[in-house]
DNA sequence: CCGCATCCACCACGATACTG
DNA sequence: CAGTATCGTGGTGGATGCGG
């Protein structure tokens, strides 16, 4: 039933597909940018002000690069003043189920990777 | 059933918990490092056999903070030469999972997106 | 065999200032 | 309101060489 090497999806390429993601995902505001789009589409202001800490040009490029890579859409409205929103894609959407998967992980585990931490760094003192 | 706003986890501290697993396992060797492990202990040449394009001070970084944060165990015989072993604890065996489920969304959405890539990139040159 | 020390290139990120 | 431009910095990771 379950395969003793499930691992291979992760290492079958030499670790491509799995860097590849990281690379997508693992800077310091996509995925607070996707999880935040969830509910539904988003100004950029209004975006900023959800997402504590994040500046203008972080958010800014953040945005670009999900737009690039199709998570993301962004529709501008010609207004005065400017309205734009964003709006995640199905692609996008889909990739708040394995973040969650990640942040349950997290949420689960912390404790003991602090806990270990502590341990440790006491040993080198 | 489904709460809308599953994101919560993800956003619920301003990001912080997603953001220590990230910083965790965001590197670029860590998660080749664990899947790698996953079928049992193994030696450190060994480990670097398996991982192309690893050098030896990236997996011995990588190795370190995994032992450090208790998702990796450190065997040392004192043996002419010298042998170490590295194995999982169940903590980090517990990551193999929602790094699987990391790469099932790669290896579907990944087309779409280089796909999506191309056809920005090709707007604008 | 295992792994640390050193040096260096690169880039993600932040702060700030400025525009349509 | 919704950005871009510019500058400065820390930290990650690669190459290389030495040591137990």
């Amino acid at each position: 039933m379950f395969s003793y090497e499930r691992s291979c999806k992760v290492r079958g390429d030499g670790g491509a597909t799995i860097r590849a993601v990281l690379d997508r995902i693992a800077d310091k505001w996509t995925l607070l940018v996707v999880t935040t789009l969830e509910p539904g589409r988003m100004r950029f202001t209004e975006l900023q002000r959800h997402i504590p800490g994040v500046s203008q040009r972080m958010l800014s490029l953040t945005l670009r690069h999900l737009e690039r890579d199709g998570l993301v859409t962004r529709d501008v409205f010609a207004e005065v003043p400017p309205r734009v929103e964003y709006e995640l894609t199905p692609v996008g959407r889909s990739l708040i189920t394995p973040a969650l998967a990640l942040a349950d992980w997290a949420i689960e585990h912390l404790p003991d990777i602090e806990e270990s931490r502590e341990k440790h760094d006491g040993r080198m003192a």
